[in-house]
DNA sequence: GTTGCTAGTTTGGTCGTACCATTTAAAAGG
DNA sequence: CCTTTTAAATGGTACGACCAAACTAGCAAC
């Protein structure tokens, strides 16, 4: 609870701006904690000595950032919560799809970041994180061969999916956060391209076999065979890529 | 202007974020292009069977998003415009003020981008662009004895912008924008890191002569000796950072 | 005493109206 | 034809009312 007036009235013309810039400076600099929630809306309307739409539209605004948490009811109102790294994905991948990237250049980037992080997982990750990786490739294969003999596409999916949980673990075990955070925003922004690889059965199998190799060689400890592995994986997509414009 | 009415009422409980859903959609997918704007509040109200309040705060958020740009007065409005950059790397910057990050995953994570996009420069930027590279660090090493002669302090921050500017001439040198964004988006988000090197005069030098160094071996096409330059540089950067830890 | 229901309070969500400030465009005046 | 004045469009603010959800406390039933 909020004991003393941490706020103060402004001037007009952008009230709104200025009390969402005041309630973010109070947060960010920790006269707020995460936990902790902030007045109701009607007693911000006192401190600010401003109408209550203002507030609500500098709430909004706070919430749109992933700054604070909104509920209703009694013992509801603004609680103040981490930023999620959801918030920073979404917004990359609005950005992204307004300006209709070429294929070809994402698919470079994710090589690029795919061979630092496979190397970094390499040099840092322990023998029960790269065991576990290689498990999870095993069990991609096994899903995969059970799919196609149930003729089961609804499961291309549940493979996509799969896929894509190895890239996150794989960026985990670098140990820095920063690689996991940029690989969860650029999944959020290209999500389209991540499944295209598993509608081919060719390109299906051939991935599958692909993840499998790299893992081995990332549990061998062999950075030059894995990054060898992963330039085969990103030929393929391109190719596949490919086809899939024609 | 938009002829047919291409929104529709919305159920209570969630009117707001219903109603900046429908907008989002509507420009995404191109029914408002970018340039136009949108219907005026009023006119919204009506479209959406709806309160004027929640029309704001939706459009309020869609502000927020960097989706649109509104303007005042008579053909003022809210007017669709591109994303841009800086959303993204805002969004970023406020995920990592509040995450409080460990100095040296962000220097990690700087160096394995800088290795990417050197190798990428290298193979992909043309000869012009390598010696404007080039020209650029020795116009930083000039103004650096320059600055250090004249014991202008202040000069500093134009140095640190200098540096900046050579990041990003890089990353564009790759002809992959992906590269560009993000590394907008890293030095917004860690904005006080990149003058730490230019505080301290010994490694203020050394990390002009590096610079120096890495455009050399750029201009010269070698690969293996401009990534050497670049782990030289973040060893520098590391050992910066500790002492100013202390 | 414990459980379960009910009424009341708090708080966000919505609606409507009125008025102000700013910007543009049209009308008036020279 | 140019300048000034006026009007209209539009976002910004304020106030007041009521609804819906969620929690609280008290009362009733077992």
């Amino acid at each position: 609870m909020i004991k003393e007036q941490i706020f103060h009235p402004v001037q007009v013309g952008r009230a709104g701006e200025d009390i969402a810039l005041q309630i973010e400076a109070a947060i960010l600099s920790n006269k707020i904690v995460v936990g902790e929630r902030l007045p109701s809306e009607r007693e911000l309307q006192n401190q600010f000595k401003t109408g209550r739409g203002v507030i609500r539209e500098a709430i909004k605004a706070l919430k749109q950032k992933g700054l604070i948490e909104i509920r209703k009811g009694a013992k509801g109102g603004a609680y103040v919560k981490q930023v999620e790294v959801t918030n920073v994905s979404e917004s990359l991948a609005l950005f992204l799809k307004q300006h209709q990237i070429d294929p070809q250049h994402i698919s470079e980037f994710r090589e690029s970041l795919d061979c630092m992080i496979t190397t970094l997982a390499i040099a840092h990750a322990d023998v029960a994180s790269k065991q576990e990786l290689l498990g999870k490739t095993i069990r991609l294969n096994e899903m995969l061969v059970h799919a196609e003999n149930n003729d089961d596409s609804s499961n291309m999916e549940v493979l996509g999916e799969l896929d894509r949980e190895l890239n996150i673990m794989l960026a985990q075990m670098t140990g820095n956060p920063v690689f996991e955070w940029i690989m969860r925003a650029m999944q959020l922004g290209f999500s389209s391209y991540d499944y295209t690889l598993y509608e081919n059965p060719e390109f299906r199998r051939a991935t599958a076999a692909n993840w499998l190799e790299t893992a081995q060689q990332i549990a061998a400890g062999e950075p030059l065979r894995a990054l060898a592995s992963i330039g085969a994986h990103y030929t393929m997509l391109n190719k596949c890529i490919d086809q899939s414009n024609l």
